[in-house]
RNA sequence: GAUCCCAUCGUCUAGUGGUUAGGACACUGGCCUCUCACGCCGGUAACAGGGGUUCGAAUCCCCUUGGGAUCACCA
């Protein structure tokens, strides 16, 4: 076990996006290929947003996703006595002081600031007040240094550097004696020990503030990999308008886990020119270190060919399984229908998700109760009679039948009636599927069994005679 | 507005001073074929702009432009 010590630590204010997803993936693999610990750590310190229903919708991404974590979860809103304890800490150090100002105060600061066109800080109007007035509600705010600059050395970004004239007095404290982000994440992944924070881009900002008040707390600064966003295709950051977000939506769609984890691996990040990646290569190859710098856009397109890609190479009898809740949901039994691993394997080369597999299956379970008219009307009537009685003696005549057997007696038959094969195939597929775009009709056969391709033939006979 | 970050085909990316700038998705031409797909072969398509450094820049430096993030008693 190495000592490397990473997290994902998302708020519980809604579902598991698939930007955080790839956050929590990058931590997980980062984890893995060093034989490190992954921490999963709730940030619920927001008691009014945070629900025990946006916790379970995470952790339900989390598993689908097969990121399992080895500590946790834990959550920040157990640890409030042990931020209060460090916050005295500061207190009593000098570096952190008690600031009385409201609000509203602050507010119309800040908005005055903005109009003048001047940076909307705190102006430290307490940072120096010596009376303690007892029994007045007041935050606590880390006092920062004032001069220099503030650098860290980013995994992903290299060197980052900000002055600290730019930092004012963040607030680690509130009125209610809540303790503020930016401390507890301190407090937290210098406590859990944590030793690469890796994490969204949007968090760079804050990074300046929380290497200072590490530094405060006598605490060693762990290394940072700040990972960049994912966009829309309008190069916005992605969100609901663009399409879904949460990775349990991509599950009800019919996406595999390996399909979404792999498309997310690759965003960012790449390994010559490999587009593959099963779960151990990607363990194998992945490094944080090599994630790209720039935000790249989030493409279904490709998603879908991964999909498809995992849906054609998946093993028939899982993806029968998975397929059953998307045909149950299209209010289908499969009961007493063709064998699901077999019609599975009729459409894995055929579908791009679960969801168009299900579409595509429900012929095999619901025989046709009409046709494609438009399909039905390139060919001859008299012709297609003639076909279906053909096919109906064939397919009687035999009491077994294997892919080239059906084969086989298509090629008898046109032969016998002098009918190029697309005379004949086209037709008998309509009579078995009710539509010209199936798989191939040895497949489909073999699947429906004898007795029912004949009655489905024998119907469409009835319904093209008129 | 301030600070920070970013910049190769439409998209994801390879490239780390010398390449016909490679791969993948998408698009597209053809082959295969009982349909639709799959598969196979081929094609279109990029170094944001301008200055340097260098014998030589997609690669290093600067500026411009364009994107993005953050500036809360949210996380």
């Amino acid at each position: 076990m190495s000592e490397l010590r990473v997290r994902f630590a998302p708020s519980p204010t809604g579902y598991l996006h698939v930007g955080g997803a790839r956050t929590a993936l990058f931590n997980w693999l980062q984890a893995r290929k060093e034989g490190g610990t992954f921490i999963l750590r709730i940030e619920d310190t927001d008691v009014e947003r945070s629900t025990k229903e946006s916790v379970d919708a995470i952790l339900e991404g989390m598993s689908w996703l097969g990121l399992e974590w080895d500590e946790g979860p834990f959550y920040q809103s157990a640890s409030f006595p042990l931020y209060k304890e460090y916050v005295q800490k500061l207190l009593d150090a000098g570096k952190a002081y008690r600031c009385y100002c409201s609000a509203e105060e602050l507010d119309a600061k800040r908005n005055l600031a903005m109009q003048e066109g001047r940076k909307p800080k705190y102006d430290g109007t307490c940072r120096d007040r010596s009376d303690l007035p007892e029994g007045q509600p007041c935050v606590v705010r880390f006092r920062a240094p004032r001069g220099g600059v503030t650098a860290f050395d980013d995994l992903i970004k290299g060197k980052i550097t900000f002055p600290n004239e730019e930092l004012d007095d963040l607030i680690i404290q509130r009125t209610d004696g809540t303790p503020t982000y930016n401390f507890c994440v301190v407090i937290d992944d210098a406590t859990m020990r944590i030793t690469t924070v890796i994490r969204g881009d949007d968090h760079v900002n804050n990074t300046p503030r929380q290497v200072q008040l590490y530094e405060a707390l006598g605490f060693p600064v762990p290394q940072f990999a700040h990972v960049p966003m994912i966009l829309g295709s309008d190069k916005a950051r992605l969100s609901k308008r663009h399409g879904a977000t949460s990775v349990i939506a991509y599950r009800d769609m019919g996406y595999l886990p390996e399909a979404l984890t792999n498309y997310l691996v690759r965003l960012g990040w790449s390994s010559g020119d490999d587009e593959i990646f099963s779960r151990d290569e990607m363990i194998r190859k992945f490094d944080i270190s090599g994630v790209g710098r720039s935000a790249s856009v989030f493409n279904t397109e490709k998603l879908n060919w991964l999909n498809a890609h995992y849906i054609k190479s998946g093993d028939p009898q899982r993806l029968a399984d998975l397929l059953l809740p998307h045909l149950s949901k299209r209010d289908v039994s499969t009961a007493g229908g063709p064998d699901m691993t077999l019609v599975v394997k009729t459409l894995q080369q055929r579908a791009q998700t679960l969801e168009e597999m299900a579409d595509r299956a429900l012929f095999f379970y619901v025989a046709p109760t009409s046709y494609d008219e438009a399909a039905l009307a390139k060919y001859d009537k008299e012709k297609m009679l003639a076909v279906y009685d053909a096919a109906v003696a064939k397919f009687s005549a035999v009491s077994s039948i294997d892919e080239a057997g059906v084969e086989a007696l298509l090629k008898e038959i046109s032969l016998d009636l002098e009918l190029k094969m697309g005379l004949v195939g086209q037709p008998v597929r309509i009579a078995l599927s009710g539509s010209a775009q199936a798989p191939g009709l040895g497949e489909i056969i073999v699947a429906l069994g004898l007795k029912e391709t004949i009655s489905r033939i024998q119907k469409a006979r009835a319904f093209v005679a008129g």
